[in-house]
DNA sequence: TTGTACGCGTTATCAA
DNA sequence: TTGATAACGCGTACAA
């Protein structure tokens, strides 16, 4: 492997005007730079980018932590995030978590010990505080509302349109509402169960705990939610379905048993993904893309601050 | 940011054997030890990761390059890649490429500059001898039947299943038989294409390349192929869909449409994903999370094998 | 405009 | 069992 040194013997200079020519720095003659470029051509040579690393302290690495990267909802913040990566010229290390905290451990590590420059948490099973403790090391940014800490944040806020959409259902004549969720914990499952207890509270509606379903995460899970709700005494006329794959699995089980949709079930799903529009779902749309784009940013100019994005419902046909 | 210097001096001892320590090598006494790990403890050190890649040479980084990750054929990949990938304790980096040549070359790149380790090539835009050049800077495996080069690969014969999907409807009454596939190029879909043009020449039938649509990727996408075979003036009776996604977005199309399955349209998915266990969908199973796994085995050890992996057809109810 | 010399943090070699 | 010291390859004060 011919290094920075065998180039600048071949070129007849120093090693610092190769360094120059190789990182475009002004002041090297264009002789020089040609003589540079020739021995870089005809030695094949290729910087060590790890040595460079080592030199710079940076790494132009950004780790990212998400539970699954085959779920639409992470694929979306994936690639929102990838865009801007390409465009800042930053490299991408995945971890896909399965919401073990021990994954997500080993990216802190990583940041710890510089094989990443900063980090952006999509979704966390740690606790916040072990979060702070790796602050030192890098930025890592937050997918979730938890305004004022010292972490940067980029979040929609699930409180207000969960709200709504449930006060938009209510409206429509609903009083029997349920939803679905992935898991129960997590800032934004926690956001969504205040909001459901408050509505349930502000209208004097029963607060039935099997009218909230967790674990529903893709297509498939759809058809669960279907037989649990028709398992019951006094089904729920409306569901809130925070995943748009979750909800089209249940238009599709609901055509299958010939439960007619929205009249014997109302449903709203999230995201606003393809899927949604081609079924023609009614959902809550996420800019998930553009929060991508700006947890990506937040990422990489390190300055604290926290971002609300906006979310709105799009009115279809299953409610 | 303390450093293996600074403990030496903590501990009392040489650097090398501060990094005797860090490393579990033997012959350290255990006193020195003791110093040593009390040293790392009270100063909250950690490795510098950069100074060991360029000390060893190495970096525990395998990159994956993939078109998309929010597809679920390559996200299934990246699932069994990702477990080895844990299991050894490696860590990937993705390359998300769209099918840019561009970003395939930078992955390349970055194996040249000795970033990552390895490198898994789940799907391609570039030439196989724009590869073939960068194996010398470290293993390369590819996701496609072309054995015998100097490249590893893990496959699965995509020419014998196509043919005996096609086959399989051919005995059950089709003799207009169409396929929906990705992208036209890449080996892959030559071998498709290939077997499609046996097929129809084992049995006289005319090759019409209206029945040969492409660009079909997402759930959403089923939705444009029907419209257009209902557009044709004579429509194929049966469909082989390299994908379960596009195919369970056909079942769905069809019921919205009244199209009735199988008896107007016979549809086979690929993948056997759970969508098309849910929807019950006729199906080719390829062992996909296995042929992630396979493919970072041989990343990893290097050595030069091409391995093919079986995949069958799964009756149900769409044929 | 150019070059020398050192630092980055670690591992590996070799002598003791 | 231990420790000096030389790599690893690059960037960059600082001097010229």
């Amino acid at each position: 492997m011919t290094n920075i040194k065998d180039l600048a013997k071949m070129a007849g200079v120093s090693v610092t005007t190769v360094s120059r020519v190789l990182n475009n720095h002004p002041y090297v003659s264009e002789e020089k730079k040609n003589a540079v470029l020739e021995a870089v051509k005809i030695s094949n040579y290729h910087k060590n980018i790890n040595a460079v690393h080592l030199s710079t302290g940076k790494t132009s690495l950004m780790g990212v932590v998400l539970p699954f990267s085959d779920h639409p909802y992470f694929a979306l913040l994936l690639k929102g995030i990838a865009k801007k990566a390409l465009e800042y010229n930053y490299k991408l290390v995945l971890f896909q978590t399965d919401y073990t905290e021990s994954r997500e451990l080993e990216a802190l590590q990583m940041l710890k010990q510089k094989q990443i420059d900063s980090l952006i948490i999509c979704s966390r099973t740690c606790d916040l505080s072990t979060i702070e403790e790796h602050l030192p090391y890098g930025p890592i940014v937050l997918c979730e509302n938890i305004k004022g800490n010292k972490v940067s944040t980029t979040f929609v806020n699930h409180y207000k349109i969960f709200l709504e959409a449930l006060e938009y259902l209510y409206h429509k004549g609903h009083n029997k509402i349920g939803y679905c969720i992935g898991r129960r914990s997590g800032t934004n499952s926690r956001e969504r169960e205040s909001a459901y207890r408050d509505f349930v509270k502000k209208y004097n509606l029963p607060y039935k705990s099997d009218y909230v379903m967790d674990e529903c995460y893709y297509f498939e899970d759809g058809e669960k939610v279907i037989k649990q709700i028709q398992e019951m005494d006094t089904p729920p006329s409306a569901l809130l379905v925070t995943s748009d794959q979750v909800a089209a699995g249940m238009v599709t089980c609901c055509k299958n048993r010939r439960i007619s949709i929205p009249d014997e079930l109302a449903i709203i799903g999230f995201d606003n993904q393809p899927i949604a529009k081609m079924m023609n779902i009614t959902t809550i749309e996420i800019p998930l893309e553009d929060m991508g784009k700006n947890l990506f940013l937040q990422a990489v100019n390190g300055e604290l601050s926290d971002e609300e994005l906006p979310a709105k419902l799009i009115e279809r046909g299953t409610v």
